[in-house]
RNA sequence: ACAU
DNA sequence: TGATGT
């Protein structure tokens, strides 16, 4: 076990790239929650502090990015991770174009079993990479559920949707490209994780980054400007169904805003802004 | 202005 | 830089 020649805070007063064991106490010490890790070559740090959450705010906490960080992280110095669970999901999205994938829909653990851990304290070369959990905490956000979002080429251009959940970053449902907005695919992300939740017979609060589409689905209504023609005819059929469905369902589902600000890109993000 |  | 929306 060589000794670490940087390290990376992730979360601390001043999150950043460190070489001096002691610059990682002052930046942790009195920080609820300090994340740090060790790194045998300052190389290696930058890497991972490049792809670390907090000073990647595109990444999103359940990102293929961030697990990779993550799984990066265990084969590095420490020890520690001894093969998370969340690791082994990066890259495992469900193909499917449909609500067809199975989402795993157990409790949330506040440490999943052998996943990483992030404890205040503990020496340099312990792992100090976090469970999605930990993270959530840190962050300030409610990890017991899912995300959306939506993402364009081109506004109005062809344009997909997805929600993933938020205790593994698992995707739960994509569809696209079919040619819409940048608001009309945010609003078809909410109804169609509302009518998949319905379907699955559970009630998980869903997180979305548009204000517009929160307003939209509470009005139960699309107000795209989105002329319905030739090339709008397969999203225009989307949004006539999300409206038809929203009209004849009830559900008391939690819509919350993600908010972006503060906690980075939303977990569902595409990751191409 | 705010959110995508 | 431009578009989608409240
Ligand atoms: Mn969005
Ligand atoms: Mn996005």
């Amino acid at each position: 076990m060589a000794k670490n020649k940087a390290y990376v805070v992730f979360a601390g007063h001043s999150p950043g790239v460190y070489t001096d064991w002691e610059d990682v106490l002052d930046e942790t010490k009195g920080f609820s929650g300090a994340v740090y890790k060790g790194y045998q070559t300052l190389e290696e740090a930058k890497a991972a502090y490049r792809n670390g959450m907090l000073a990647a705010p595109k990444m999103g906490v359940n990102s293929p990015n961030y697990k990779q960080t993550n799984s990066s992280m265990s084969n590095g110095s420490a020890t520690g991770t001894g093969g998370s669970a969340q690791g082994k999901h990066i890259g495992d999205a469900n193909a499917g174009t449909k609500p067809t994938s199975g989402p795993k829909l157990r409790p949330l653990a506040d440490d999943p079993k052998g996943g990483a851990k992030s404890v205040q304290g503990s020496g340099p070369s312990e792992l100090k990479s976090v469970s999605p959990a930990k993270l959530a905490l840190l962050k300030g956000f409610d990890i017991n559920s899912w995300s959306v979002d939506a993402a364009c080429s081109g506004n109005p251009g062809p344009m997909e949707y997805r929600g993933v959940d938020n205790r593994t970053g698992q995707e739960l449902f994509r569809i696209g490209p079919v040619r819409g907005t940048n608001n009309i695919g945010e609003f078809l992300a909410i109804v169609h994780a509302l009518a998949f939740q319905q379907k699955l017979g559970v009630s998980i609060p869903i997180y979305s980054d548009s204000v517009n589409a929160m307003g939209w689905v509470k009005a139960k209504n699309a107000r795209t400007k989105l002329p319905n023609t030739a090339n709008t005819k397969i999203v225009w059929e989307l949004i006539n169904r999300a409206t038809t469905w929203l009209q004849n369902n009830n559900y008391n589902t939690k819509i919350l805003k993600w908010d972006t600000t503060k906690w980075g890109e939303n977990p569902a993000d595409f990751g191409r802004k």
